[in-house]
DNA sequence: TGGCAATTACAGCACCTACTGAAATTGGTG
DNA sequence: CACCAATTTCAGTAGGTGCTGTAATTGCCA
Protein backbone atom coordinates (compact mmCIF):
# COMPACT_ATOMS: atom_id res chain seq x y z
CA UNK A 1 0.00 0.00 0.00
CA UNK A 2 1.74 2.80 -1.55
CA UNK A 3 1.31 6.72 -0.55
CA UNK A 4 -1.28 7.69 -2.24
CA UNK A 5 -1.40 10.81 -4.54
CA UNK A 6 -3.97 13.28 -4.16
CA UNK A 7 -4.89 14.81 -7.48
CA UNK A 8 -6.89 18.26 -6.88
CA UNK A 9 -9.64 17.90 -8.58
CA UNK A 10 -10.50 20.44 -11.26
CA UNK A 11 -12.96 22.45 -9.58
CA UNK A 12 -10.36 23.49 -6.72
CA UNK A 13 -8.24 24.32 -8.68
CA UNK A 14 -10.60 26.89 -10.63
CA UNK A 15 -12.03 28.11 -7.54
CA UNK A 16 -8.03 29.09 -6.42
CA UNK A 17 -7.37 30.79 -9.60
CA UNK A 18 -11.03 32.36 -9.54
CA UNK A 19 -9.72 33.38 -5.84
CA UNK A 20 -6.21 35.06 -7.72
CA UNK A 21 -8.67 36.73 -10.23
CA UNK A 22 -11.18 38.51 -7.58
CA UNK A 23 -7.79 39.76 -5.78
CA UNK A 24 -5.89 41.20 -9.25
CA UNK A 25 -9.49 42.27 -10.45
CA UNK A 26 -10.17 44.13 -7.17
CA UNK A 27 -6.86 45.34 -6.36
CA UNK A 28 -4.84 45.98 -9.91
CA UNK A 29 -8.29 46.57 -12.15
CA UNK A 30 -7.49 43.48 -14.34
CA UNK A 31 -10.55 42.36 -16.57
CA UNK A 32 -11.42 38.87 -14.71
CA UNK A 33 -10.69 36.70 -17.42
CA UNK A 34 -6.51 38.16 -17.28
CA UNK A 35 -6.36 36.75 -14.01
CA UNK A 36 -8.25 33.75 -14.41
CA UNK A 37 -5.69 32.92 -17.07
CA UNK A 38 -2.54 33.79 -14.61
CA UNK A 39 -4.27 31.90 -12.05
CA UNK A 40 -4.54 28.78 -13.99
CA UNK A 41 -1.03 29.32 -15.44
CA UNK A 42 0.28 28.69 -11.56
CA UNK A 43 -1.54 25.32 -10.43
CA UNK A 44 -2.21 23.69 -13.95
CA UNK A 45 -0.79 20.48 -15.07
CA UNK A 46 1.40 20.05 -17.39
CA UNK A 47 2.78 23.46 -16.57
CA UNK A 48 2.21 24.65 -20.28
CA UNK A 49 -0.72 24.70 -21.71
CA UNK A 50 -2.61 25.65 -25.33
CA UNK A 51 -4.96 28.27 -25.57
CA UNK A 52 -7.70 25.95 -25.96
CA UNK A 53 -6.86 23.96 -23.24
CA UNK A 54 -6.49 27.53 -20.97
CA UNK A 55 -9.89 28.45 -22.11
CA UNK A 56 -11.90 25.31 -21.44
CA UNK A 57 -10.07 25.04 -17.76
CA UNK A 58 -11.40 28.19 -16.95
CA UNK A 59 -14.49 28.48 -19.13
CA UNK A 60 -14.17 31.20 -21.52
CA UNK A 61 -14.55 31.42 -25.12
CA UNK A 62 -11.09 31.09 -27.22
CA UNK A 63 -12.03 34.08 -28.71
CA UNK A 64 -11.19 35.77 -25.67
CA UNK A 65 -8.16 34.36 -24.91
CA UNK A 66 -6.29 35.28 -28.05
CA UNK A 67 -6.62 38.99 -26.49
CA UNK A 68 -5.97 38.34 -22.79
CA UNK A 69 -3.15 36.17 -23.89
CA UNK A 70 -1.76 38.72 -25.91
CA UNK A 71 -1.82 41.11 -23.31
CA UNK A 72 -0.10 38.83 -20.63
CA UNK A 73 2.99 37.69 -22.87
CA UNK A 74 3.48 41.37 -24.42
CA UNK A 75 3.62 42.17 -20.60
CA UNK A 76 6.27 39.49 -20.16
CA UNK A 77 4.27 37.47 -17.53
CA UNK A 78 3.32 34.65 -19.79
CA UNK A 79 5.77 32.87 -22.25
CA UNK A 80 4.74 31.60 -25.67
CA UNK A 81 6.61 28.87 -26.54
CA UNK A 82 6.52 26.77 -29.79
CA UNK A 83 7.08 22.36 -30.47
CA UNK A 84 8.59 21.23 -33.62
CA UNK A 85 6.39 19.49 -35.54
CA UNK A 86 3.31 20.77 -33.37
CA UNK A 87 0.89 23.86 -34.74
CA UNK A 88 -0.61 24.41 -31.48
CA UNK A 89 0.89 27.53 -29.26
CA UNK A 90 1.74 26.80 -25.71
CA UNK A 91 1.77 29.45 -22.53
CA UNK A 92 3.58 29.37 -19.64
CA UNK A 93 3.59 31.93 -16.58
CA UNK A 94 7.16 33.28 -16.69
CA UNK A 95 9.47 33.24 -13.93
CA UNK A 96 9.83 36.52 -13.42
CA UNK A 97 5.93 36.98 -13.72
CA UNK A 98 5.83 38.37 -10.29
CA UNK A 99 8.85 41.00 -9.88
CA UNK A 100 7.06 42.41 -13.24
CA UNK A 101 3.54 42.42 -12.02
CA UNK A 102 4.86 44.59 -8.92
CA UNK A 103 6.85 47.34 -10.86
CA UNK A 104 4.17 47.60 -12.91
CA UNK A 105 2.26 49.23 -9.85
CA UNK A 106 4.97 51.69 -9.16
CA UNK A 107 5.33 52.27 -13.18
CA UNK A 108 3.76 55.99 -13.76
CA UNK A 109 5.01 57.71 -10.78
CA UNK A 110 7.10 60.24 -12.66
CA UNK A 111 4.07 60.80 -14.74
CA UNK A 112 2.60 62.21 -11.49
CA UNK A 113 5.70 64.44 -10.40
CA UNK A 114 5.84 66.40 -13.75
CA UNK A 115 2.02 66.70 -13.02
CA UNK A 116 2.86 68.61 -9.93
CA UNK A 117 5.55 70.26 -11.26
CA UNK A 118 3.25 71.89 -14.10
CA UNK A 119 0.88 72.52 -11.03
CA UNK A 120 3.42 74.42 -8.96
CA UNK A 121 4.41 76.45 -12.03
CA UNK A 122 0.94 77.56 -12.33
CA UNK A 123 0.91 79.04 -8.49
CA UNK A 124 4.16 80.97 -8.61
CA UNK A 125 2.83 84.02 -6.46
CA UNK A 126 0.94 81.56 -4.09
CA UNK A 127 3.11 79.82 -1.58
CA UNK A 128 0.19 78.81 0.48
CA UNK A 129 -1.21 76.81 -2.96
CA UNK A 130 2.18 75.78 -4.09
CA UNK A 131 3.03 74.22 -1.06
CA UNK A 132 -0.48 72.14 -1.05
CA UNK A 133 0.91 70.80 -4.79
CA UNK A 134 4.59 70.36 -3.18
CA UNK A 135 3.41 68.27 -1.07
CA UNK A 136 2.46 65.81 -3.03
CA UNK A 137 5.35 66.18 -5.31
CA UNK A 138 7.66 65.25 -2.34
CA UNK A 139 5.75 62.51 -1.14
CA UNK A 140 5.94 60.89 -4.67
CA UNK A 141 9.30 61.49 -5.22
CA UNK A 142 10.29 60.09 -2.13
CA UNK A 143 8.67 56.87 -2.83
CA UNK A 144 10.08 56.36 -6.26
CA UNK A 145 13.49 57.18 -4.98
CA UNK A 146 13.16 54.53 -2.33
CA UNK A 147 11.79 52.32 -4.89
CA UNK A 148 14.26 51.92 -7.26
CA UNK A 149 16.85 50.83 -5.25
CA UNK A 150 14.80 48.30 -3.68
CA UNK A 151 14.46 46.77 -7.08
CA UNK A 152 17.84 47.24 -7.93
CA UNK A 153 18.66 44.77 -4.51
CA UNK A 154 15.72 42.34 -5.88
CA UNK A 155 17.49 42.09 -9.42
CA UNK A 156 20.90 41.56 -7.95
CA UNK A 157 19.80 38.90 -5.73
CA UNK A 158 17.38 37.12 -8.56
CA UNK A 159 19.90 37.32 -11.39
CA UNK A 160 21.81 34.20 -12.36
CA UNK B 1 4.31 100.06 -10.28
CA UNK B 2 4.31 97.25 -7.72
CA UNK B 3 4.87 93.10 -8.88
CA UNK B 4 1.78 91.83 -10.88
CA UNK B 5 0.29 89.48 -8.75
CA UNK B 6 -1.12 86.79 -11.28
CA UNK B 7 -4.26 85.17 -10.64
CA UNK B 8 -4.42 81.64 -12.45
CA UNK B 9 -7.41 81.16 -14.85
CA UNK B 10 -10.45 79.28 -13.73
CA UNK B 11 -9.93 77.50 -16.44
CA UNK B 12 -6.50 76.60 -16.07
CA UNK B 13 -7.13 75.18 -12.61
CA UNK B 14 -9.65 73.44 -13.50
CA UNK B 15 -7.66 71.48 -16.49
CA UNK B 16 -4.60 71.25 -13.92
CA UNK B 17 -7.31 68.93 -11.85
CA UNK B 18 -8.34 67.10 -14.82
CA UNK B 19 -4.85 65.89 -15.41
CA UNK B 20 -4.77 64.56 -11.93
CA UNK B 21 -7.93 62.85 -12.39
CA UNK B 22 -6.75 61.46 -15.36
CA UNK B 23 -3.96 60.12 -13.85
CA UNK B 24 -5.54 58.53 -11.17
CA UNK B 25 -8.33 56.88 -13.17
CA UNK B 26 -5.51 55.06 -15.27
CA UNK B 27 -3.31 54.64 -12.19
CA UNK B 28 -5.18 53.85 -9.95
CA UNK B 29 -9.13 53.30 -11.15
CA UNK B 30 -10.48 56.18 -9.81
CA UNK B 31 -13.56 57.19 -10.67
CA UNK B 32 -13.21 60.65 -12.98
CA UNK B 33 -14.77 62.96 -10.43
CA UNK B 34 -12.86 61.49 -6.99
CA UNK B 35 -9.00 62.66 -8.68
CA UNK B 36 -11.20 65.75 -9.41
CA UNK B 37 -12.29 66.91 -6.37
CA UNK B 38 -9.12 65.98 -5.12
CA UNK B 39 -7.20 67.98 -7.83
CA UNK B 40 -9.24 71.26 -7.09
CA UNK B 41 -8.79 71.13 -3.41
CA UNK B 42 -5.10 71.14 -3.71
CA UNK B 43 -5.33 74.46 -5.79
CA UNK B 44 -8.33 75.84 -5.42
CA UNK B 45 -8.32 79.48 -3.33
CA UNK B 46 -9.63 79.18 -0.25
CA UNK B 47 -8.15 76.16 0.73
CA UNK B 48 -11.34 75.06 2.36
CA UNK B 49 -14.52 74.86 -0.14
CA UNK B 50 -17.85 73.98 0.39
CA UNK B 51 -19.47 71.00 -1.57
CA UNK B 52 -21.20 73.18 -4.00
CA UNK B 53 -18.18 75.14 -4.94
CA UNK B 54 -16.08 71.94 -5.56
CA UNK B 55 -19.37 70.90 -7.52
CA UNK B 56 -19.38 74.22 -9.53
CA UNK B 57 -15.11 74.71 -10.16
CA UNK B 58 -15.32 71.07 -11.61
CA UNK B 59 -18.62 71.21 -13.10
CA UNK B 60 -20.16 68.51 -11.18
CA UNK B 61 -23.74 67.73 -9.70
CA UNK B 62 -23.72 68.49 -6.47
CA UNK B 63 -25.48 65.10 -5.46
CA UNK B 64 -22.44 63.32 -6.95
CA UNK B 65 -20.46 65.51 -4.58
CA UNK B 66 -22.06 63.97 -1.74
CA UNK B 67 -20.95 60.14 -2.47
CA UNK B 68 -17.52 61.74 -4.07
CA UNK B 69 -16.76 63.33 -0.52
CA UNK B 70 -17.84 60.86 1.61
CA UNK B 71 -15.51 58.14 -0.28
CA UNK B 72 -12.46 61.04 0.10
CA UNK B 73 -13.50 61.99 4.05
CA UNK B 74 -13.33 58.12 5.37
CA UNK B 75 -10.29 56.88 3.56
CA UNK B 76 -9.19 60.55 5.34
CA UNK B 77 -7.98 62.12 2.21
CA UNK B 78 -10.09 65.25 2.84
CA UNK B 79 -10.90 66.11 6.37
CA UNK B 80 -14.42 67.87 6.48
CA UNK B 81 -14.67 70.93 8.51
CA UNK B 82 -17.57 72.84 10.11
CA UNK B 83 -17.94 76.66 11.52
CA UNK B 84 -19.75 78.28 14.33
CA UNK B 85 -22.37 80.18 13.09
CA UNK B 86 -22.39 78.57 9.64
CA UNK B 87 -24.58 75.11 8.65
CA UNK B 88 -22.28 74.58 5.27
CA UNK B 89 -19.72 71.94 5.65
CA UNK B 90 -16.37 72.86 3.97
CA UNK B 91 -13.80 70.67 2.89
CA UNK B 92 -10.01 70.63 2.65
CA UNK B 93 -7.36 68.34 1.37
CA UNK B 94 -5.91 66.55 4.44
CA UNK B 95 -1.85 67.29 5.28
CA UNK B 96 -0.85 63.31 5.03
CA UNK B 97 -3.28 62.64 2.42
CA UNK B 98 -0.58 61.10 -0.07
CA UNK B 99 1.14 59.49 2.56
CA UNK B 100 -2.18 57.59 2.79
CA UNK B 101 -2.76 57.61 -1.29
CA UNK B 102 0.93 55.78 -1.40
CA UNK B 103 -0.37 53.19 1.53
CA UNK B 104 -4.10 52.42 -0.41
CA UNK B 105 -1.37 51.62 -3.16
CA UNK B 106 0.51 48.60 -0.91
CA UNK B 107 -2.72 47.70 0.83
CA UNK B 108 -4.18 43.99 0.41
CA UNK B 109 -0.72 42.39 0.13
CA UNK B 110 -1.41 39.96 2.71
CA UNK B 111 -4.53 39.26 1.17
CA UNK B 112 -2.62 37.75 -1.93
CA UNK B 113 -0.42 36.22 0.63
CA UNK B 114 -2.86 34.01 2.14
CA UNK B 115 -4.39 33.05 -1.29
CA UNK B 116 -1.01 31.87 -2.51
CA UNK B 117 -0.69 29.67 1.30
CA UNK B 118 -3.64 28.50 -0.05
CA UNK B 119 -2.46 27.11 -3.21
CA UNK B 120 0.17 25.65 -1.49
CA UNK B 121 -1.87 23.74 0.29
CA UNK B 122 -3.80 22.70 -2.88
CA UNK B 123 -0.99 20.65 -4.14
CA UNK B 124 1.30 19.16 -1.31
CA UNK B 125 2.18 16.21 -3.23
CA UNK B 126 3.53 17.91 -6.65
CA UNK B 127 6.93 19.70 -6.16
CA UNK B 128 6.64 21.74 -9.37
CA UNK B 129 3.04 23.33 -9.53
CA UNK B 130 3.61 24.50 -6.22
CA UNK B 131 6.46 26.24 -6.39
CA UNK B 132 5.08 27.91 -8.75
CA UNK B 133 2.87 29.09 -6.23
CA UNK B 134 5.52 29.78 -3.72
CA UNK B 135 7.26 32.04 -6.05
CA UNK B 136 4.41 34.15 -6.22
CA UNK B 137 4.31 33.89 -2.11
CA UNK B 138 8.18 34.56 -1.73
CA UNK B 139 7.76 37.78 -4.67
CA UNK B 140 4.85 39.43 -2.43
CA UNK B 141 6.65 38.46 1.09
CA UNK B 142 9.39 40.04 -0.49
CA UNK B 143 7.67 43.26 -1.56
CA UNK B 144 5.21 43.80 2.24
CA UNK B 145 8.34 43.13 4.08
CA UNK B 146 10.94 45.71 2.28
CA UNK B 147 7.70 48.22 2.07
CA UNK B 148 6.64 48.15 5.83
CA UNK B 149 10.32 50.03 7.05
CA UNK B 150 9.54 52.46 4.41
CA UNK B 151 6.93 53.91 5.55
CA UNK B 152 7.97 53.77 9.07
CA UNK B 153 10.75 55.54 8.34
CA UNK B 154 8.31 58.13 6.49
CA UNK B 155 6.39 58.62 9.41
CA UNK B 156 9.55 59.04 11.69
CA UNK B 157 10.32 61.75 9.46
CA UNK B 158 7.14 63.70 9.43
CA UNK B 159 5.77 62.87 12.96
CA UNK B 160 6.12 66.18 14.96
C1' DT C 1 -43.91 74.77 15.65
C1' DG C 2 -43.18 76.26 11.00
C1' DG C 3 -39.83 77.63 7.52
C1' DC C 4 -35.68 77.36 4.99
C1' DA C 5 -30.97 76.23 3.60
C1' DA C 6 -28.10 72.46 3.01
C1' DT C 7 -27.39 67.80 2.44
C1' DT C 8 -28.57 63.06 1.16
C1' DA C 9 -30.99 59.03 -0.92
C1' DC C 10 -32.47 56.88 -4.84
C1' DA C 11 -34.15 55.64 -9.31
C1' DG C 12 -32.99 56.16 -14.01
C1' DC C 13 -29.92 57.24 -17.80
C1' DA C 14 -25.84 57.09 -20.55
C1' DC C 15 -21.69 55.27 -21.26
C1' DC C 16 -18.15 51.95 -21.32
C1' DT C 17 -15.87 47.51 -21.24
C1' DA C 18 -15.42 42.58 -21.05
C1' DC C 19 -16.78 38.87 -23.48
C1' DT C 20 -18.82 35.88 -27.08
C1' DG C 21 -20.00 33.73 -31.79
C1' DA C 22 -19.30 33.61 -36.40
C1' DA C 23 -16.60 34.63 -40.16
C1' DA C 24 -12.02 35.47 -41.99
C1' DT C 25 -7.23 34.54 -41.94
C1' DT C 26 -2.99 32.19 -41.27
C1' DG C 27 0.31 28.79 -42.14
C1' DG C 28 1.84 24.19 -42.15
C1' DT C 29 1.14 19.63 -44.77
C1' DG C 30 0.29 16.26 -48.36
C1' DC D 1 -2.26 23.97 -55.18
C1' DA D 2 -5.86 22.31 -52.07
C1' DC D 3 -6.92 21.13 -47.47
C1' DC D 4 -7.40 21.68 -42.66
C1' DA D 5 -6.36 22.80 -37.95
C1' DA D 6 -5.45 26.68 -35.26
C1' DT D 7 -5.76 31.35 -34.47
C1' DT D 8 -7.47 35.98 -34.92
C1' DT D 9 -10.68 39.65 -36.13
C1' DC D 10 -14.75 42.06 -35.48
C1' DA D 11 -19.40 43.36 -34.78
C1' DG D 12 -22.78 42.76 -31.37
C1' DT D 13 -24.44 42.03 -26.58
C1' DA D 14 -24.87 41.83 -21.76
C1' DG D 15 -23.62 43.66 -17.54
C1' DG D 16 -21.90 47.04 -14.64
C1' DT D 17 -20.70 51.78 -13.02
C1' DG D 18 -20.53 56.77 -12.77
C1' DC D 19 -23.28 60.48 -12.69
C1' DT D 20 -27.49 63.34 -12.61
C1' DG D 21 -32.19 65.22 -11.26
C1' DT D 22 -35.72 64.92 -8.21
C1' DA D 23 -37.63 64.09 -4.09
C1' DA D 24 -36.99 63.31 0.77
C1' DT D 25 -34.51 64.38 4.91
C1' DT D 26 -31.89 66.83 8.22
C1' DG D 27 -31.15 70.35 11.40
C1' DC D 28 -30.72 75.17 12.49
C1' DC D 29 -33.30 79.46 13.39
C1' DA D 30 -37.24 82.54 14.37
Amino acid sequence: MGTERREPELDELRAWAEQVATYFMRLSGWPPITGRALGWLMVCEPREQSAAGIAEAIRASRASLTSTLRVLTSSNLVQAVTRPGERTTYYRIADDAWARVMRQRFAGLSEFLEITRQGMALLPDDPERSARVRAANEAFRWLSEEVEPMFEQWDAEHRR
